[in-house]
Formats: C-alpha cells, structure tokens, sequence
DNA sequence: GGCATTGGCGCC
DNA sequence: AAAGGGCGCCAATGCC
C-alpha cells in the first residue's frame, strides 16, 4: 500500500446528544502508508477536509476511516458547504470504512456475530485483534476535545495531540491487514465503498431522530395499563402472576413461567411441546391450544407487557426532544439492522404494527413523512434469483406480463382450485372468503422459498399475525376446523407446500443449486449483482440469501439515492431539504415540509424503482409511495381530484 | 447480588 | 433427503 492508494482520517469533535448526533468537529487528523502524517484544527481542519475529498475525487489517494460516517456526518454539520463535494466522494467510491470492511470480511468467512454491547467492531477491539496494540485514551482523552475548541494547537496537550494522530495511523493500518485478509481470500470486497456510503446515509437518518406526539403516547399507556390491572386480578388469583420484593422495597408483580409450564404439561404430559431446553412450551400459540381462559388472559398480558416496555416507555423519552433510533449497516444476510441504545435511541426495525402504536411517532410541526415501499420486494428478488440460476421463472414471467401481479391471489386460486380470473373478480368484488384464502396462502408464498419444511410452515402460518389457518374451512381431505390443532394443519401445510412447488416450477432447479453450495454441510455463497460473499451458509441461509440479499443491496441503494437528492443541493431534487427519517427494511420515509411532501414522495418512488430495476433486471420494479403525518401501517396513497398525494388521515385519531 | 442464558416475540 | 432467514429486546430464570 502506498501513499497514492489512501489516507487514513480521523476526528475528534464535541460530545453527542440527544438532538446532536454529528456534532461540531474540533480537529482533523490524517496519516499515509509512507508515515507522513498531521493534525489540523479550526479554518486548517476545514482546508484538510476539502482538499482530501478534491484530490480522491481527481484520482488521489481514497479516504479511509473507522466509522467515518460519523465523522462525514459531523463534517456536513460543521461546514454545510463540503456537501456536494462529500456526496460525490461517496458516489464515486472514494472515501471506505475499516469497520464496514471488517464485516464484510467476517462474513465472507463465516465468522461475523455480534456479542450484545460488546464494541466488537470498535477501533480500539479491532487495533488490538490485528495490530496486537493497546489503544490508550478511548472513554477519557476522546471525550475532552471539546474543551480545546479554539485552543491554538500549540497550546494542545501533547497527549492530545498524539492520541487524535494515532487514530489515523491505525486506520490505515488496520486497512493494510484487511487487504491482506482479502488477497487470501481472493476476495475484492467490490461493494466496500457503496456499504460505506450506504452507512453514511443510515448515520444521517440516525441524526434526525423522530419525535412522539405527547398526548397519544400518554392516552396509550394508560390504556395499556388499565388493560393490564384488570387482567392482573385474574393472573393473581390463578397463581400465574406473583408478587416480589425488589431490592428498592416497592413489590411487583412477576409472571411465573414455571407455573404456566405445569398447565401445558397438565394437558398434554408427555406429548408436551418442548423448548430446545427440553421445558414445557409456553409460546402463545402452545397456550391459545388449551383452550383455558387462564392462558388466554396470560397472552394478553404478555402481549400488553411486550407493547409497554418495548415501544410505548421508549416514545415517552421521544416526547420532550427527538430519539435517535441506531442503525447498523451490516448483518450475516446483508440487510441492516436498528437498535437501541441509553441515550433514548430505539430499534425502530420491530414497532409493532398494530394500530395505535406507530402512530404515536409523528413528523414535526409543519411537516409531513414522505414514504415509500417496495411492492412484493422479496418476491420479485426470488424471481429474478431463479431466472439467473435456474435460467427460466414463472414468477418473472408473470411479473413481466403485468407489474403489479399479485402471487398471492394466484397462488390462492391454485390452492382452491379456481381460475385466476375468478379468484381477481372474487377480489375485486371484496369476497371475504376469498381474502382469507388470500391470506392464508401467504405463508405459502413466504416460507418456501427459504426452504421451509411442512412442520415449520405449519409454525410459521400459526404464528403469522392475523391469520389463522384453523379459521380456514372446506378444507377437502382436511380435518380442519375451529378446533382443530397443530397436528391437524399437517394435511394442509403439505398440501400448500405441494401446490407452492407446481405454481412456481422454477423452484426444483433454485433448491438443487442451493444444495449444491452446500452439499457439504455449509458452503460458500456469492450474492448475484453486488459480488458479497457470505461464508458458512447452511441450506436455509443460502436458499433464503439470494432473495433477501438481494433485496438488501437494492433497498441500501435506494436509500443512498434517496438520501442524496435529501441533502446535496447540486441535485436540485425535488427531495431537497428532506431528510430520510426512518429505514425498515424495503421501505424509505423522509421527513420534510408538508407542501411540497407530494412530490417529494413521487420522486423517492422514481429513484427508489430505478435503483431496485439495477438489481432486478428480469423482474419489473415497482415501489408505492404515500405521505401521513404520524407513522402508520394502515395508511394509503391517497390522491385528490387532480392525481396529487395527499397526507393520509387516520380516522381513528384525527381530529 | 450481579451477570449470563433462555424463551418468547416484535419487525422485515 | 431435508431444510425460513435476519435481527434486537424484554422478562424470567439459571448460575456463580
């Protein structure tokens, strides 16, 4: 490595807060493989930081840091004018992140995990794995730079000097083992730099954090309370609910789970569903089999519990100033991650979607969220999966015939053996039997694909929210009926499972493939388009890998488009001044003012369908975009008289 | 008592 | 041949 191929970077800037995630940078900091290194602050650190990204962007060495969305992120806040230049150094794959490329590498060889709150991928951990290097400094001189803002560097405490110079020292260090990692994997991490600028837009929606509406949240938890002290008399007097002293003296109720696992074994004994611990199951569908009140009134207790402590006690902290849900960039099948963290941030990746809960976040005063979601993402990425490997899909096919095929009616026709014109009509007509065969095909269509067996279907159909395949009847060869069991979906699993391989004969030539890559146990898997390598993938994760990989790369592309034409004003965008807001998977939103939110939502459908069509170029891409001022899974596009969005409103709660 | 693991469950 | 995957988080329990 040499000095025209990178420069390491680092900075050290203010302390974060809540409303403050990229805050002000004090001094910049940079190092090249030759040993030249220096240190720059107020109007020098600006200069080092324009002329860096001029020169990567004119065939000068790339800019490498360890999270350096963190420090793109704070640069953008300190001088709002490196915007144009900042974007297209990403654009172009000039500036990389060490901590993104030591993910990659961890996947590819099949040894990425992440211990909870453990910083496994922090400089400092990763300085020590590879460099065999204690870092002096993280958690004490990191944190008081602040106090040396205006200082004239001469002034500088040495060891302050020293300790922010460093940092860029191991980065390119740190670069150097990756490298040599990668040539011995034959492995040229070719969407390093994308992940990097895809994790920089991920920071920037994490800097504007999201706001909860006061009174709704307040309404909802007393709600939720008075839902609980009515069930919590019962559970009591059922023995199923105790009280214990906590070590502040206050008593609070407990749930006993070893109670409730005699329950499961008084009805079934031995025959009992078992935990992988071997323990009497107490999952919520195990429990709706008793047919006991007493386990009816503990799953809605713990259904309560779970609302209050993950989602409504978290939008309390939102009420007062924003929270800044976290986002992590990478996991094991490409796709990102969100989650909380003490200073009120969240994993805004799993609010539930039951009415009343996401519509307590709400965009600011003035403002509206601009959203936008892929229709039938993993769909059509299993489509376009099959018709590279397998080299023919059905499911293309169809989705090529008409962009906005529905799989699950047709898969539902197939399933009660209707024509596909009957089972639209039957749609379009509102025929409530035939939406719940819709509906109840959907597991069908889901779970297959991943290689998911009978039993597994008939676990995941059961536990599918709002669906339940006992409530399906005429069932032929079936015994099923409200009061059938598990054992009893058995004839109808397989039969979906049957009917899911003749509606998409494409699949026999995608599972032998699979197979192949993992004849031996685990194997090797590369993701079509983007070249990632995921290492040590069992059957299920590879046949699950090519379709919600692929979608992850798209949807990370789509958001670094979006969230360009959000901030860079060379663009002219209509997204200009918008700001992504929240990332959930196959779904965009941006938060920006409310008049200009139409067209806004319009062209976050256009950049998002052009950048998912790149990865999905057999299967047509469509997106759906919408506008609502509070979050909610209920909304729709609605438009007025002249074809233009209008902000969705919830009847339940407006006014 | 405090920390680690397990079971369960929310989302996609 | 057969085979849902990926997360993060909470409460209860297990363990030292």
């Amino acid at each position: 490595m040499t000095d025209d191929d990178f420069v390491g970077m680092d900075s050290e800037t203010h302390l974060f807060r809540a409303g403050r995630r990229a805050p002000p940078v004090v001094c910049v900091t940079w190092a090249r493989p030759s040993g030249r290194k220096g240190i720059e602050v107020g109007a020098g650190a600006r200069r080092l930081v324009f002329a860096s990204l001029e020169r990567a962007l004119s065939g000068g060495p790339v800019l490498a840091g360890h999270s350096i969305a963190y420090d793109s992120a704070c640069w953008l806040a300190t001088w709002p004018d490196v915007v144009t230049l900042l974007f297209e150094a990403y654009e172009r794959e000039r500036i990389v992140c060490t901590k993104v490329n030591e993910k990659l590498l961890d996947i590819a060889e099949g040894t990425h995990f992440e211990e909870p709150g453990r910083g496994r991928y922090k400089l400092g951990e990763l300085v020590k794995k590879h460099l065999g290097i204690e870092l002096e400094g993280k958690g004490t001189l990191q944190l008081q730079y602040g106090e040396l803002d205006g200082v004239p560097l001469e002034c500088w405490p040495r060891e302050h000097v020293d300790y922010a110079v460093n940092d860029a020292v191991v980065v390119f260090r740190l670069l150097a083992v990756q490298e040599a990692r990668a040539r011995t994997m034959q492995y040229s991490l070719p969407d390093a730099a994308f992940q990097a600028a895809a994790d920089f837009a991920l920071f920037l929606t994490t800097c504007r954090g999201v706001r909860a509406n006061g009174e709704r949240v307040e309404a909802l938890l007393a709600d939720i309370r008075a839902k609980k002290a009515v069930l919590e008399k019962k559970l009591v007097a059922a023995g199923l609910l105790r009280t214990q002293n906590h070590r502040d003296g206050i008593p609070t109720l407990h749930k006993s789970v070893g109670k409730m696992r005699e329950l499961v074994w008084d009805a079934h004994g031995e025959d009992s569903p078992r935990t992988p611990g071997g323990q009497p199951q107490t999952d919520r569908v195990t429990l709706e089999d008793l047919d006991d009140p007493r386990a009816e009134d503990w799953n809605e207790y713990s259904g309560l519990e779970k609302t209050e402590g993950s989602f409504v006690l978290k939008f309390l902290e939102a009420v007062s100033r924003p929270a800044h849900p976290n986002y992590n960039i990478l996991v094991n099948n490409g796709r990102t991650s969100s989650y909380g963290d003490e200073h009120g941030g969240f994993n805004i990746q799993h609010i539930a979607r039951m009415p009343g809960i996401r519509e307590c976040l709400e965009a600011r005063s003035g403002c509206a969220l601009a959203a936008c979601d892929f229709d039938t993402q993993e769909m059509r990425t299993w489509g376009e999966a099959t018709s590279v490997i397998v080299g023919r899909s059905v499911l293309a096919e169809r989705y090529r015939q008409d962009p906005h095929f529905d799989p699950h009616t047709a898969f539902a026709a197939t399933l009660l053996g209707i024509s596909e014109e009957e089972a639209l009509a039957r749609k379009k007509a509102g025929d409530a039997e035939f939406k719940l065969w819709r509906q109840n095909s959907k597991p069908g269509n889901f779970g297959p694909p991943g290689g998911m067996g009978v039993d597994g279907l008939i676990r995941y159909a059961r536990s599918y929210a709002g669906l339940k395949w006992r409530d399906v009847e005429n069932c032929a060869g079936c015994r099923m009926g409200r009061s059938s069991t598990s054992r009893d979906h058995t004839c109808f699993a397989a039969r979906v499972r049957d009917t899911w391989f003749r509606q998409w004969p494409e699949a026999r030539g995608y599972f032998a493939h699979v197979g192949s890559l993992t004849d031996s146990g685990s194997g090797t898997q590369v993701q079509l388009y983007s070249g990632r390598v995921r290492g040590g993938v069992t059957f299920t994760d590879a046949a699950n890998g090519y379709f919600s990989g692929l979608a992850a790369d798209a949807s990370k592309r789509a958001l670094w488009r979006v969230t360009r034409a959000c901030f860079d004003p060379s663009l002219a965008s209509p997204l200009l001044g918008f700001r992504p807001w929240a990332f959930i998977h196959d779904e965009a939103i941006c938060e920006g003012p409310e008049e200009r939110a139409a067209e806004a939502a319009e062209e976050m459908r256009r950049l998002m369908e052009a950048e998912m069509q790149k990865f999905t170029p057999h299967v047509p891409a469509v997106a759906s975009p919408q506008l609502y001022r509070a979050w909610s899974k209920k909304a729709e596009p609605v438009r007025d008289r002249g074809g233009r969005l209008i902000p969705w409103e919830d009847r339940a709660t407006a006014g």
